[in-house]
RNA sequence: GCGCCUGUAGCUCAGCUGGAUAGAGUACCAGUUUCCGAAACUGGGGGUCGCAGGUUCGAUUCCUGUCAGGCGCACCA
């Protein structure tokens, strides 16, 4: 409908200026009935290079759109806005056409099938997920479903750095506690970990049991002079770990990397070398630095450190690198904002390789921290993980379901708060039951109409006339609009705020007219309306990760 | 000191590539169930869009400056 009216306008824009290929055809939704269902600034811009008032222009454009059934009404408003009020039978298409989509409705072939990467969480294995990573989860979960309804070939990804001097600190801190070193002990290691999950890994480990994680599986040796053993052991025993938080919040990965296979293959040798020869590195100070700075860093990097290692750097280039010669075109890393200077530098790494990579590759979706409040109050320890809030803990608490929307529904640029009690909260206060219950309000109607829902999308909707039922059409149809936006946006708050809405006008609807009548072609036409609703928001809920129960 | 993000109703937040009278939830006040689920709905009050300039027909939106908060500025990751 919005291409047709764009073409419209194109063709009455032809009669007045010779050249219409630089116009860009805006139409929006007016936020109020009263501007009818589409509207056009299409007069103000020519305004300048016609010198003509805008309304006048918009009169001459009226004139010169072709007749046709679909638009029952066009009118000039304000300043010079074209309102366009379409005909009751192109209002009623929506729902055939949501009907006929069902499950696929709002989808759209934007991605061509194309290879997109997201990679998120991507948590460290030295402790169990925080609620940060569970925002990255649920952002990066969702932005993955948004770009497979956009028509990408998603691939969802987890990082692991498996390999640095973070692992050493876990390793001291498990050999700590497995020698009874308690954490108060001055001599625990001075940056141990602390947790109590430390002790749970000693106790394991001393225990000797095997641990399954991903594809591989590690027994523990039980002896304490045997470090190799430790490492092995306590970064399986934390992957496992990672899996279940992951479980619970039910998000599944296609594929885990490992920062120490980067240099088990010589791979991260191999890029030491490519990036030598591109002659962007120099040496001083007994270390090995990248010139990053001719790629837009405020100074240079640090590649191999005086003592011999590398710096996490050049891993971090090597798995890029990784990516791009598997052939991803597109990459999205959903990270903590915590982390964003790493993405000047990942650049600058993969512009000194010089092999064609886009200095804006790969695309980044930073989340603000998030705060935790329950009863008033911040919210900051945890018994299993001492310093932060597990992932699992509020799980736990307030359910899969809630946590996910409320991590995903918010810009992810801005910081969040966390409202445990709210979340927590049966009632009207907490959006998730309120979209859920719309959703289950449907299935309670339709299961007492005991009607053949298959047969709805052949009805006649002539009897939708109603203001609200053109206002629930409306926002059904924006649907698909919102889909492609939160997805170019990398948005997926955009589907929460829309759910709400579309739950909203639902709630309004059934409060305000009775659905189940006596009148039987009315009846189908509100059967139909409501079933459309019905795939709204299970479409959008399913996009969100979060369930669209029956009942409640 | 430098960089990134954020300042919108008492609180939590939307505001779609600049557009019509700045919206929603909550909280507060007043109403709605002989009728499909009241986990709902209807109405009301509540705003200098941090502040100051600039760009133009028009700025919450874009630019500059400034104030405030968060995060980051390692031969850690």
């Amino acid at each position: 409908m919005k291409e047709f009216i764009s073409n419209l306008l194109v063709q009455a824009a032809n009669t007045l200026v010779e050249d219409t290929s630089s116009i860009n055809i805006i139409l929006e939704r007016p936020k109020s009935a009263a501007h009818g269902d589409f509207s056009c600034n299409l007069a103000m811009m020519l305004a300048k290079p016609l010198r003509q008032n805008p309304r006048v222009i918009a009169e001459q454009l009226i004139n010169a759109i072709p007749q046709n059934n679909q638009i029952a009404k066009i009118e000039v408003a304000g300043a010079g806005f074209i309102n366009f009020y379409l005909a009751a039978d192109a209002k009623h298409a929506v729902v055939k056409a949501i009907l006929e989509a069902g499950d696929q409705y709002g989808q759209n072939q934007t991605g061509k099938g194309e290879k997109v990467q997201v990679e998120f969480v991507s948590a460290n294995p030295t402790g169990p997920l925080h609620v940060g990573h569970g925002r990255g989860a649920a952002v990066g979960d969702c932005l993955s479903r948004l770009l497979a309804a956009n028509g990408w070939d998603v691939t969802r990804e987890f990082y692991y750095n498996d390999a640095g001097a973070q692992i050493d600190n876990l390793t001291i801190s498990v050999l700590a506690r497995a020698k009874g070193v308690s954490t108060n002990d001055i001599s625990f290691p001075e940056n141990g970990y602390r947790g109590e999950y430390i002790a749970d890994i000693a106790k394991a480990f001393l225990a000797k049991e095997t641990i399954v994680a991903d594809d591989t599986e590690v027994t523990a040796s039980g002896d304490l002079n045997d470090t190799e053993s430790v490492r092995h052991f306590s970064v399986a025993y934390l992957r496992h770990e990672q899996d279940l938080d992951l479980r619970a919040f039910q998000i599944q990965f296609d594929v885990f990397s490992l920062e120490s296979a980067l240099y088990a293959s010589g791979k991260v040798e191999d890029t030491v070398q490519s990036l030598i020869k591109s002659g962007h590195t120099y040496e001083e100070e007994g270390a090995l630095w990248l010139r990053t700075t001719d790629f837009g860093d405020d100074k240079d990097r640090v590649m191999r450190k005086n003592e011999g290692g590398y710096t996490y750097f050049i891993p971090d280039v090597t798995y890029h690198l990784e990516k791009w010669n598997r052939g991803f075109i597109k990459v999205i890393n959903e990270q903590g904002a915590d982390h964003h200077s790493t993405i000047t530098r990942v650049r600058a790494g993969l512009q000194a390789l010089d092999i064609g990579i886009p200095k804006a590759w790969p695309d980044y979706v930073l989340h603000q921290m998030v705060t935790v409040m329950r009863g008033g109050e911040e919210v900051k320890l945890s018994k299993r993980a001492g310093s932060y809030v597990t992932l699992r803990d509020l799980i736990e608490e307030v359910g899969c379901d809630a946590t996910r929307y409320f991590l995903a529904a918010r810009k992810s640029d801005s910081q969040l708060i966390f409202d445990i009690d709210l979340a927590r909260a049966q009632t009207n206060d907490n959006p998730v039951y309120y979209i859920q219950y719309a959703h289950a309000r449907i299935c309670s109607v339709l299961t007492q109409w005991e009607g053949e829902p298959s047969s709805l999308a052949a009805a006649d909707l002539s009897a939708l006339a109603s203001s609200r039922e053109a206002i629930l059409m409306q926002k059904l149809s924006e649907f698909p609009d919102v889909v492609q936006q939160a997805a170019s946006d990398l948005a997926p708050h955009m589907i929460a705020n829309y759910l709400k809405e579309c739950a909203s006008e639902l709630h309004s609807y059934y409060n305000d007219t009775k659905f189940l009548v006596d009148d039987t072609s009315t009846k189908l036409a509100r059967m139909a309306l409501i079933t459309a609703t019905r795939h709204i928001l299970k479409n959008g809920l399913h996009l969100l990760g979060v369930s669209a129960p029956n009942n409640m």
